[in-house]
DNA sequence: GAATACGAAATCGTATACGAAGGCTAGGGT
DNA sequence: ACCCTAGCCTTCGTATACGATTTCGTATTC
């Protein structure tokens, strides 16, 4: 299955206690066991995983510089999130670069990787019944991971990987708050594919990538301000 | 003058001797004392600038987030770029998250602005006569500034300057290589100052913003190639 | 009773120390 | 002459220690 949640290019320094610290703590922002506004102590968490302050630090600070915490100089690490404001400078950040990394990676698209994508989209619609917000968030994930990861640009898709990586860590699922926005969610994908297959423009397909995340974002925010 | 060169958000931690490591690495790295390639020794960056291995350990972390070096484990870290094909990926991600950046910030932008913009281009041209690579660059650098440093969205004006520090840091400086370019690209952005005075469609500007830069990366490679 | 000032506890930031891993050189063997 | 091996030197990774800063509670005063 397509990994969505991790990294940056090559896991660097793989087997090392600060390595270690980065991956737990992460997983644990994206998993939601520290939500948002979370307070983050060294100590703490070195003691949980067995290891002193310094490697922690290390890991803080690079999840610091991946946006996921933030850090105050004589207080400490919070997670980040929560914010609308964020969560819409997120969205639209990752309307931009998903939609480029979409268009770049069509080209590059094999039928089977439509075939695997439509067969999740189809389980998405299944799904739309006896609807579960978190599985229907999950299988969105990986269906435009199908459709971008072939980007032929490493730094886009890092871009990209972080960008779910912020929206995973907020939980905000999206679709928890606006249900109905999952049905023309669906509908969308399946137009996006038969651009693919047909080789569209590459312009028109970032076009409607963008257009498709925007929607998103347009309907949460009407929804959050009634 | 435009401030390109920084980074997250709000200062993390001033005062802090990981922040001035932070801040003394990336320029030097920036400014081409440490050029790509170059071997980072902890014990002798920490020896340089008074401090202990610790704060640089973790200013180097900050800085592999950002892409600007590379960490090995038990090896050590060593400055990026070179890379042809790295100078390719970060040009073409600029150009998509620039373009953006730009169509963003266009309907913020005052007369003011498009002034100070039209003053530095008036340089620029002037400065094609007695060619000088590295001055066209800056003014360059200082030109775009003012097109995308209105864009409110923080996240997307972060990744620019993180591009744009990522070229810095790689000083391939293109129109060393490509002079012929440095006229277009004058010209090219009288057009894109046109199109914002005149409220031109967002999506025209970020047309034109990305292809202004597409440009000059087909230049480069096209140099290369022969 | 509320506000302020003082002090203790918690937590961070950094230095120092030491063990481990990689690389280089010299010496011996084939 | 060349390759392989042993040992040293460099440099990294992490633990521990300690001073600095903030926070929170308590007591004292108006």
């Amino acid at each position: 299955m397509a990994e969505v949640v991790s990294t940056t290019p090559s896991t660097p320094a793989a087997g090392s206690k600060s390595e270690h610290a980065y991956v737990a703590v992460k997983s644990r922002i994206i998993d939601g066991s520290y939500s948002p506004g979370y307070r983050l102590v060294l100590a703490q968490i070195a003691d949980d995983l067995r290891v002193s302050v310094v490697p922690v630090r290390e890991a803080l600070r690079r999840l610091e510089a991946e946006g996921l915490l933030t850090f105050e100089r004589n207080i400490g690490a919070t997670v980040a999130g929560i914010d609308p404001t964020e969560y819409l400078y997120t969205m639209q950040t990752l309307s931009i670069i998903e939609g480029a990394a979409t268009a770049l990676s069509a080209p590059l698209i094999k039928p089977a990787d439509i075939a695997r994508a439509r067969a999740i989209n189809t389980e998405m619609r299944e799904c739309l019944d006896h609807f579960d917000p978190v599985r229907f968030t999950r299988l969105n994930q990986d269906f435009h991971s199908v459709l971008f990861e072939n980007c032929p640009n490493p730094h886009i898709l890092d871009l990209v990987h972080r960008g779910w990586a912020r929206l995973a860590s907020m939980r905000s699922s999206t679709f928890r708050f606006v249900p109905g926005r999952a049905h023309n969610s669906v509908d969308e994908h399946e137009a996006l594919m038969r651009l693919i297959e047909a080789d569209a423009d590459p312009d028109e397909i970032e076009r409607v990538s963008r257009l498709h995340r925007s929607a998103t974002l347009d309907a949460y925010l009407a929804q959050s301000k009634q």
